[in-house]
Formats: C-alpha cells, structure tokens, sequence
DNA sequence: AGGCTTACCTAGAGGTCCTAGGCAAATTAT
DNA sequence: ATAATTTGCCTAGGACCTCTAGGTAAGCCT
C-alpha cells in the first residue's frame, strides 16, 4: 500500500484550491481526504480539527494576498501605490474567491500576529508615506483604506452592485480618486 | 398533544434570536427544532431547507436593518444624515452579529430585489441630496459609502483593529469625517 | 358528527466531524 | 541488514445535521 504523504502543508494548499473551486464553507474534512484519496480519520494526524484547517488556509491566504500586494506597490509611490494596492487586493479577491472568504476568518490574537495579518497594515502604511500624514492619522487612514478595499470587494461579490448599471469598473476608480484626495487633505 | 404552532416567520424570527446568540453558521435547522420542542423533520412543512431557512433570516435582516436607517436619517440631512446612516448601520451589526452576517449572504437576483436589499442604495441616495451629487457621480458615491461602512464593521468584527491601541471610536468618526468631505468635494 | 387540511410524528438514509485503537510502511539505530 | 521506533493511514463507531416518505392526530370547516 503506497502512502499518499500527506502533510498540513499539503493539505493546505489543496485546501485553498478547493476553497477556489468549490467556495471557502464547502471545505470540509470529508472533501479534501476524498480529494487525496484517503480516509477522513486519516487527516486527523495532520491538522487538529476543522476549525484548524480553516485557519491555516486563512494564514495561507493572508500570506499570499500580502506577497501579491507587496509587488504590485513596490517601486511606487503616493496615488501610483494606492491605486497598485488596490488593483492587487481586488484581484486576489477576484481570482481567489475562497482564498479570499478565507482571509476574512476570526483569527485569535496569537495567530493574527504570527500570520501575515499585521503586513497588511504594514503595507498599507508604507503606501502612505505617500502622503503627509503621522500618528494617530495614519492609524485612521490605513483603517479606513483598508475598509473600502474589503467593504467594496466584498459586496461586489455578494452581488450588490448588479442591481444598476453603472460600470463597477468606473466606480472603483472613483472611489480609488476620492481616498486619494482625501488622503492628500485628510481633514484636521 | 398541543402544538406548537409553527409557521415560516415564527421559525425565521427565532433563527434570527439564535443566529445573535450562537453566530450565523451555527444556525442549523435541528437547533431550531430543539428551541420549539419539536422534531427536525417537523420544520420541513414550513421550511424547504436549511439554505431556505438562512435566505429568509437574511431578508428579515436587510429589513429591519433598512428600518433602523430609515428612522436614524428620518429628518436630516448632509452630514448629519451621513453620520446617522453610519451610526445606524454600525449599531445594528454590532447589537445582531448574527442577523448582520446573514445580510452578507449572497441573494438571487429575484430575491434580492424583492428583499429590502434595493431599499439601501434608495436610502443611500436620500443622504445623498444635501450634497451636489447627480449620476453617475451618486451611483459611485452610494457604493463608495456602502462599501465603507460594510467594510468597517465587517473588519472591526473580524478583530482586524485590535492590532493597534488607537481607539476604534476616533477612527471610525475621522472615517466619517473624511467620506463627508469627500462627498462635499466630489472629485470632476 | 363527518370530512378536510395540516401540524407534527416515526423511521431511516446519507453526510460531516472526530476519537480510539491497530497495522504496516518508512525511518532511524544498531 | 536487521531491529527498534516513529508515523501515515486504516477500521470501527458515536454524535450531530440534513432531508424524504409516509403516518397519526389536532384543529378547522360545513
């Protein structure tokens, strides 16, 4: 009887795919032993539970946004990184719909700081070195940032913006014009 | 054997009672059979499935959440109706976790629109006429704000803000703040 | 009272999560 | 090369959730 070896990274990563195929709730213990194979009891001594699974494929995908992001920013400045920071984060979001639902898990504390989630407000910040703005408005700024990239994102894919025509295209440039005039004059 | 007299919108207000105490995902059909004293099989009379039972819950929450916005803006307007939609649509995800993550449950077109899901945009434009707004510059606006506020409180639920000491209050107004004069100063 | 509708039932199949305990394959030690 | 150890994957099985089919009885109508 050949093994599959399996590992938690392995898992992981066929996780995530699945998680794209199939859509982040639909990731179960059952689907991804069936994917290798293999029993479910089988995964078991690899991942703790379901829950951690979840969240190791959370990891992976704040990991992977923020590599992606990190690229695309890089060598720019000022309205040139706002707006590659933002194309970057819709695309991930686009192309990894489970991925992305993924990202947006709970995580506790211990993990968030472990995980890649601080490098976004990291990044988020270097973007406003940009721009003139210190402590406690960059803090501000970079929440604020980061709830139109997510809030816009999210509800294009939850299909609210299908009931009008507008071009969802052009709106996204406005609003990427309207947080780049409000960072210049953030308000004192 | 009384009964205990059961119908669809009895059965959809107590899955949103649950969904506030136990979380959106853990609102499962047999929990709700258990809350009545009856049999799981029992609720299949009233309901076609667990999927039908979360759309219901998300239409009676997109309701009452258009309710609490409407009164909040009933009687202002410009900025004061813009903080009043904010402040209204925060407090509702932050006093029924539960109802507002079923608001973010992706609809079918049909259902949608019957839902109160339209009546958001339609509010959204209300705030709208105390500033110089007009299409399509008002679409992009309704969605720029939308996704704002969706954003925030869906970040500020997800922990994302704990990171950092600065206060969540102070940045959510300075948010505020910074979509007024964004709105006020509408870029041409 | 008889008949109709329907609220709720039992029975049961199928799926997911997870634990306990076992065997055998891969790895390491001798 | 063989023995000892580790560990990858197994079977068995319990608990919970979803949903269907078909039955019983409670409440409504005439």
């Amino acid at each position: 009887m050949a093994r599959a070896g399996l590992t938690a990274d392995r898992l992981t990563q066929a996780a995530a795919e699945l998680a794209d195929e199939v859509g982040f709730e639909n990731v179960t213990v059952s689907a991804l032993a069936r994917h290798f194979g293999v029993k479910d009891a089988s995964l078991y001594s690899h991942i703790r539970n379901a829950q951690d699974l979840r969240v190791r494929l959370a990891v992976l995908a704040l990991a992977e946004l923020a590599d992606q992001v990190a690229e695309a920013i890089a060598g720019r400045s000022g309205k040139g990184a706002l707006v590659a920071f933002a194309n970057a984060y819709r695309a991930y979001a686009r192309e990894h719909p489970g991925r992305y639902t993924a990202t947006q898990m709970a995580l506790d504390p211990d993990t968030a700081a472990t995980s890649a989630a601080g490098k976004h407000a990291e990044m988020t910040r270097a973007i406003l070195r940009g721009y003139d703005l210190w402590e406690p408005d960059q803090t501000d700024a970079v929440r604020l940032l980061h709830s139109t990239f997510h809030g816009y994102v999210s509800l294009e894919r939850a299909g609210a913006f299908h009931s009008h025509p507008r071009g969802v295209e052009a709106s996204w440039t406005r609003a990427l014009d309207a947080l780049d005039s409000v960072l210049r004059a953030w308000p004192d």
